[in-house]
DNA sequence: CTTGTTTGCACAATCGATGGTGCAAAGACT
DNA sequence: AGTCTTTGCACCATCGATTGTGCAAACAAG
């Protein structure tokens, strides 16, 4: 068992070996030893040393005296859904891009977990905050404003800091229009037959909403209040509005807008309690991407709201100066049924 | 602006408000007060000033003096996947059901990257390490050893620690199996209709591919070679094979038994290509479960590995002593077409 | 040779929490 | 009252890196 086996190297390691102080060392291995004047040579030394004996920092140690971590969090959710996970991904290589170490936590959407969770994010001393989809950004603002922690809000508003999000009333519209004019002009789709399932009371949700009334006013020439059915998230939420449309009905509407894939699996669970109905005529139109929903027995027309560049945005407004709590709408796009998009994986490379 | 209202209380603030010392002040906080001889009602003033003062332990500072930080990781490919992020979701749960934080990572399925990744989490002091998915889990493990760090493989094995995997020779045959079964007996499948895509010389996908030779060669009497089609995992190639096949063939196979859900992500990709197939006698089998391509117009029958059992597993093996670098098999489960199961986001309220 | 300047680095305080050790005061006992 | 225990806590070194400051040696200028 040689020596470098056991415990890490310190700089007090480096520094004993090298023969110069740990503050030498230092400096050499944290890029500011040009500012402190230590000679070439001596820098070479040291970066050897550390080279053959496996020096890594201390991030804990550097961090407790800096008070900074390299850690840059993200605050989801959930993960286990297409929409949230490519926001994790695509976040995870701007961050390591730029040299830091991304954590990534989910909150379950309450707002009290929330803001648990975002306090032990700040116990280590993280540098910045990326708020997404939070039931209270506010409430999450709150204890980051307290502790000077930098911070942004996505997908979901908050009133006090900058938020990037999706513009949910377009997306909206171009959904609903889309499902409209997938119907052919002999059998046209009437105002009562297009209904909105999921979503709740949050930004999002009222902006979808907001967008998709608007069009069918337009373009249906009518909008009535029970064609919108606010389900919340949860699958079994919408499915149980599914069986109670179903029940009453006899039939599903012929065109359904679904607020997210979560509550598209809604649909699914009831379409799996009626294996012999065919749910010939109906369209679909869902506010959420997911490549497999795409290619499903019915037409369904998605929108993918566009992660990468909400991501980009949400860094460039966090690295400014003083930014100003507006929100930043970023376009998402419509996808036509039958449609395999590229996401974040294809950029890696496959081994093997 | 009020004093609280800046930086965050240490301590050294609570030890002058309460009038005793910082280590007392520690004691009472970290729960060692009564091994120390602590009267109850110094405990009860400071916990008091705590809570009003809201103060919350600098991690950094008590993991550098214990070299212990509270975070617990996980390494994955990627996270763009419903396999990897519910493996996310489920990890998450239990860490924090310990009071730990959980930092999850991805890697790229880089061998590389793993290694690195795993460096700069340790840099961190992370307590524990589990390998998922890991391209080279004995090159993590390397990192790992040096440092002392407890860690176990997930998903892929590994030689050195123990690894908690799917079983994936009885899932591969359970899965070709039921693909065989699910044509009529008056058109059944020859040998050399039935073919494998997708996977790469790992083990996962080594044992699918001997479940699923195995199991041909039971029921079908043959297992030509050449219907085996390792194309890594990049939903491209996979594309790219499938177009090959078609090429050659003027047809798919009718049966398709696919290494993983991102490898079908290719087979979609292929039938946007192809708008006017309609690909009617096909019938795919996907080693990963996913609600949207269960229910696609043609029959998929699908794995759904035990995401819970595996994690649950993995933290059973980690707390033991030394525990012996074997292989834990965990079954998964055969899902039929058109069948919508719950996940981990069925666990979460919701909220509104 | 003296004074000033630059070079190159060492010293030591510090970040916040932990835990071993020591010691005064209070209580128990003879 | 004197000694021994127990109680209750303070003191201080420590974890590993960062950073402001100081200072000797080398060099330049006069």
């Amino acid at each position: 068992m040689t020596k470098t086996s056991k415990k890490k190297a310190t700089i007090y390691d480096l520094s004993v070996l090298s023969g110069s102080s740990p503050s030498t060392v230092s400096a050499v291995l944290n890029g500011t030893w040009q500012k402190r004047r230590i000679k070439e040579s001596t820098a070479a030394l040291i970066r050897d040393l550390a080279e053959t004996h496996q020096y890594t920092a201390n991030r804990q140690a550097r961090g407790l005296r800096s008070s900074r971590s390299g850690l840059i969090g993200l605050l989801l959710p959930v993960h286990d859904n297409r929409y949230f996970s490519s926001m994790a991904q695509t976040f995870e290589a701007h961050v390591r891009s730029k040299g830091q170490c991304p954590i990534v936590v989910s909150a379950s959407r309450d707002p009290e977990e929330e803001r648990k969770t975002a306090e032990t994010l700040i116990s280590y001393s993280i540098d910045e905050l990326f708020i997404c989809g939070a039931t209270d950004p506010d409430g999450v603002h709150e204890v980051c404003e307290t502790v000077g922690l930098r911070h942004i809000n996505i997908d979901l508003p908050g009133t006090k800091v900058p938020s990037v999000i999706s513009d949910n009333y377009q997306g909206g519209r171009m959904l609903t229009e889309a499902i409209i004019r997938h119907f052919p002009a002999d059998q046209p789709l009437r105002p009562d037959e297009l209904y909105l399932f999921g979503g709740r009371d949050d930004h999002a949700s009222r902006e979808r909403i907001r967008g998709f009334r608007a069009v069918k006013r337009e373009l249906l020439g009518d909008d009535p209040d029970g064609c919108i059915q606010p389900t919340g998230y949860a699958p079994n939420n919408a499915r149980l509005a599914f069986e109670a449309f179903y029940e009453k009905h006899g039939k599903l509407p012929r065109g359904v807008f679904i607020n997210s894939s979560i509550n598209f699996e809604g649909l699914l669970r009831f379409m799996a309690g009626h294996p012999h109905e065919n749910f010939a005529d109906l369209t679909v139109g869902c506010y959420d991407y997911d490549p497999f929903a795409s290619f499903l027995p019915f037409p369904v027309i998605m929108i993918r709201q566009d992660v990468e560049g909400m991501i980009t945005k949400a860094f460039e407004v966090i690295e400014e100066g003083r930014p100003q709590p507006r929100i930043h709408l970023i376009s998402p796009e419509l996808v036509q049924p039958r449609t395999a998009l590229t996401g974040p994986l294809d950029a890696l490379k496959d081994i093997g």
